[in-house]
DNA sequence: CTGTTAGCGCGTTCAG
DNA sequence: CTGAACGCGCTAACAG
């Protein structure tokens, strides 16, 4: 690495002390002589000097970089989650730390070890480990954690979520409302809270008026970026093969639901003629499919600027944090649901 | 932030000296004995010893990250890359800072600038601003660049590229040997290098097929999700009003041909039979459309390792670098274009 | 093999 | 208002 000067080369070059440097370059509120401040900015400017941010971390055990461990950022659940993340944290000249830990317990507690290591105190994480005991390690040494998507049952650790119980509740009184009955659950392996409480609350809204459940979960499948899609599609086919057939689909999220309005039309069922279609989470790409995509909306980017403010503040030892915040979903009607065909 | 615990705090506990901890645990290839050796190690595992590297960083003058700078994750284009160049990072115990500049010049400036005074020196970028100076002062300072996507006339700076001129004469080819002469091209403004060699290489091939080109560039519009998407819809519409139609529309990019498929669709003119599509990139999501698209697919994952093997090179002094990469684009052929009707 | 010392670049006392 | 001196956590050079 080529040297860079310092504060100290330009002490030099100023007649003046490194730490009167110091004072005027970090905006400290110790006076200085206007004369000698101006003389050092502009000597300052014309050496182009750069501080160096890793002496002042080690003197001033601050660091200004907010860790994210996601699943990956080519689901757009998740980018959307960064970017509102990032935003926020950039309005607080905060940097963001940003891993994908691939579905891999492994990779995510390297991670965060290595975040820990380079003094980062603040992480928001959507884990995928089980292993508590890790996570609590870290907090009792001094790391900020908020929960992303999902509860952790740790003191002093704070999480965004929302309410999927509701959303597939709504979901599914949105169908009833439009005359539907045989109303299917179609779902990737239900081993993960969020799809769990949609499940329940598809159960809640289906008992409550009076239906019969029809729920298909597909087994599990190795990881892959089509890995949700090429599920909607077997679970379509599977589903249009029974004798009692649905005539709506809700599924677990939208690429799932892209995956089942594909193995529909290739089946030459219309969508929604004949069976209308339900997603979940509202990512962009509803609107681009034919039909677009009837859903349920998560405000991811919200849930990333909530997530960042809740570590700012949990960073302020003075302010009270808000520890738990369950964020409300939306409908969004578009057209890949209609009415039931009256027998 | 919490005060943890030192290679000093282990030097007393084990009574030798702070240099012998630090061999020790930096792994130093300087010799110790087996048993101060285990003894730091069993001392350094109960007190839950975190290195800190800041301070070995500043010591060391060596930082383990690569910088990333896209316009933005929610585009998979750009975060496939980002997957292959961490993957990449990873292996080599490098970390990613990843930023994303929004189209903004002004941000991008100042990512930059944090980046440097974190004493990143090595930087993956695919950049928006013209400011050729900027960049060239910070290449002067130290800093390791690698261009993603496009070419930046600069001394030292690698680039790793795709061949767009090829990708869009290929496109046209395939079109034209499906019996299309009617080939409209539907693009975003022509203001970047990719888009504009994309334009060529249509050119080029309606030429040398001595057919008239057909054109169509849409207005700027202040940037936003769906903007390529809405743009898409526009340039159809407005293709499908003139009195010359094409009979094969090639876009720009995928989403600008969701966009123009989704219109046709509208429109009640059927894809591919009336009018065929074509897009470029190749992102994932062209297969769960109706008709999947067919298209060209550019190898982003494959870009983000390169242009990683080339910053890891270009740290290592003695190692010579291929300055200049150019990925070929390949022809991914789906349902989105048949051959054209015969009058 | 081990310890002592001297910084890396910065901010912060404490005297002047 | 200014400067000398010290230390953040770590490693490298040198001495033993």
């Amino acid at each position: 690495m080529k040297k860079s000067i310092t504060i100290h080369d330009i002490a030099r070059l100023a007649n003046v002390s490194s730490a009167t440097v110091s004072r005027v370059l970090s905006n400290s509120s110790y006076p200085v002589s206007p004369e000698l401040r101006s003389k050092i900015l502009r000597i300052a400017k014309e050496q182009n000097y750069v501080p160096n941010l890793l002496g002042k971390q080690l003197k001033t055990k601050t660091n200004k970089t907010i860790g994210v461990i996601i699943p990956t950022i080519t689901n757009a659940f998740y980018s959307s989650i960064i970017l509102g993340l990032e935003e926020i944290a950039r309005k607080n000249n905060y940097s963001v730390f940003l891993c994908n830990s691939f579905q891999n317990p492994e990779l995510e507690e390297m991670y965060i070890k290595t975040m820990f290591e380079k003094q980062v105190r603040s992480l928001a994480i959507s884990s995928i480990s089980r292993n508590q005991t890790l996570l609590r390690n870290y907090v009792e040494m001094g790391l900020n954690v908020v929960a992303l998507d999902q509860k952790i049952g740790l003191d002093g650790v704070c999480q965004v979520d929302f309410d999927y119980r509701k959303g597939g509740y709504m979901a599914v009184r949105y169908l009833i409302g439009q005359g539907h009955e045989k109303i299917a659950f179609a779902t990737t392996p239900l081993d993960r809270p969020s799809r769990m409480n949609i499940h329940e609350g598809y159960l809640e809204a289906m008992r409550e008026a009076g239906l019969e459940p029809m729920v298909l979960e597909s087994g599990p499948i190795a990881y892959s970026a089509s890995y949700e899609f090429e599920n909607g599609k077997l679970l379509a086919r599977e589903l249009m093969e029974r004798k009692e057939k649905p005539t709506a689909i809700f599924a677990c999220n939208d690429l799932v639901a892209f995956g089942v309005i594909h193995e529909l039309q290739a089946l030459r069922i219309k969508v929604p003629e004949e069976v209308s279609v339900m997603g979940f989470d509202g990512i962009d790409f509803g609107q681009m499919i034919n039909p677009p995509l009837t859903t349920v909306l998560l405000q991811t980017y919200e849930m990333g600027r909530i997530a960042c403010h809740m570590l700012l503040d949990l960073m302020n030892p003075g302010k009270k944090v808000e520890a738990d915040i369950m964020l409300a979903p939306k409908l969004l009607e578009r057209e890949s649901v209609t009415t039931a065909l009256q027998k």
